[in-house]
DNA sequence: TATAAAAAAAGAGCCAACTCTAATTTTTTG
DNA sequence: CAAAAAATTAGAGTTGGCTCTTTTTTTATA
């Protein structure tokens, strides 16, 4: 059987989308999200507004395409740096949410990451929205990745449960991320420092070791 | 002096502030906020639309203004929940968690918690996102609170950052607000198994002992 | 009570996202 | 190549948040 031969209307499909989504990006770049009218966008990518309706629903839903496409596009570095990360478990955290900031800023704005973050808010149940968890969830596959390593390097405690932990430090970086994005006076330094507080209390906990409860596996 | 006189303009002034919130809280609880449109929530305040955004600069604007009053009318409750927690850090937590959102849903549906959760990003800058911040603050006060007591007891390591924990803690109890308010389908009981899982690893770490670092004090 | 100041209301109107419908063009298929 | 199918486009229209201006009403003050 021939591979699925891909039709003419099928490449001029995914010819328009990339000219909206290239029109789209550059626009939302050049004036901010908000500025940007649909209709600019269109006239842009030499398509009628109309036909920008037909491949996506929201103006939001536009930029959804369009962080999926940087998500995807730069995952092989992520992957590259959760394969052979730091050796201190905290100085790995940071520097992987170092990397998501870098490559996030690298092809949007900080409005557009600000809509990002609050579409899982204002559309539950939309594209947007299980774009949003996807996302997290993406992330929390490199997080576990890179804990599985430390755990076998024998620097966390077997029985911790990865997945839960992966979610806790996802969530600690869209913490921090998001304060980065919305306040403009946020210091990457104060931003460096407050992770690594966090990171910090998470992985050594806060508790004194005689107050602790008999955890299993304590000490002989 | 005599104690400040208020005047038939100030009396007048607060009296159609009330009777507009009053409006608004019926009619988002009865028909949803995206619903229901400013025309409404002025005609059933008997006022006029422009009256409205005399007082009230957004649609968002009203709903931080309810929600600053639900913040303090149930301050209250808060207080005394913290002021005496349960014994043990982690439940307390639960504890204190599990009544700020009761709270919230007692005032508010799950719709207009979202659009609040949300302005913070599409916002910035504005009332209502310093309000968010302020909200976030007022319950990090809480958590510190509660924090320092622990720490007389002895449940908390002397030199914790209780700052940064609070910080930390309020993050993580968004997080999971968050999700309660979006996910439809997500019941209380896997919120409450989250949140202790999370809460757990914050106070006790996920390192085995003989991989900690020797921690000194290292904290500014 | 008359006059000045302030606020509310009326109402016209902007703006941009989004919708709908009816052509028109393009692509596929027999 | 002609008919059918599918998509693009033009273009008019709706909606609702928000603005602006002008008039009217209310309140404060002299």
């Amino acid at each position: 059987m021939a591979s699925k031969v891909i039709g003419l209307r099928e490449r001029n499909r995914q010819h328009r989308v990339g000219l909206i989504l290239g029109a789209a990006s550059r626009l939302f770049a050049q004036s901010g999200y908000d500025s940007t009218r649909i209709e600019e966008i269109a006239e842009a990518a030499e398509v009628a507004p109309a036909t920008v309706y037909n491949y996506f629903t929201n103006k939001a839903n536009i930029l959804t395409a369009l962080a999926a496409r940087h998500v995807y596009s730069s995952w092989a570095e992520r992957s590259a740096y959760v394969q052979n990360p730091p050796s201190d478990p905290v100085e790995a955290v940071q520097g992987f949410e170092r990397l998501l900031a870098d490559q996030a800023m690298r092809t949007l704005g900080r409005e557009c990451w600000r809509v990002i973050l609050a579409a899982p808010y204002l559309q539950p149940g939309s594209r947007l929205h299980r774009a949003g968890i996807i996302f997290g969830w993406l992330i929390e596959r490199h997080y576990r990745r890179m804990l599985r390593t430390f755990q076998e390097r024998g620097q966390l405690d077997a029985d911790v449960d990865i997945r839960a932990l992966a979610e806790l430090i996802t969530a600690i970086g869209t913490y921090h991320f998001g304060r980065r994005v919305s306040d403009e006076n946020m210091t990457l330094d104060t931003l460096k420092q407050d992770i690594e507080k966090h990171v910090l209390m998470t992985f050594l906990g806060v508790m004194p070791r005689q107050a602790r409860p008999e955890a299993p596996g304590a000490l002989p």
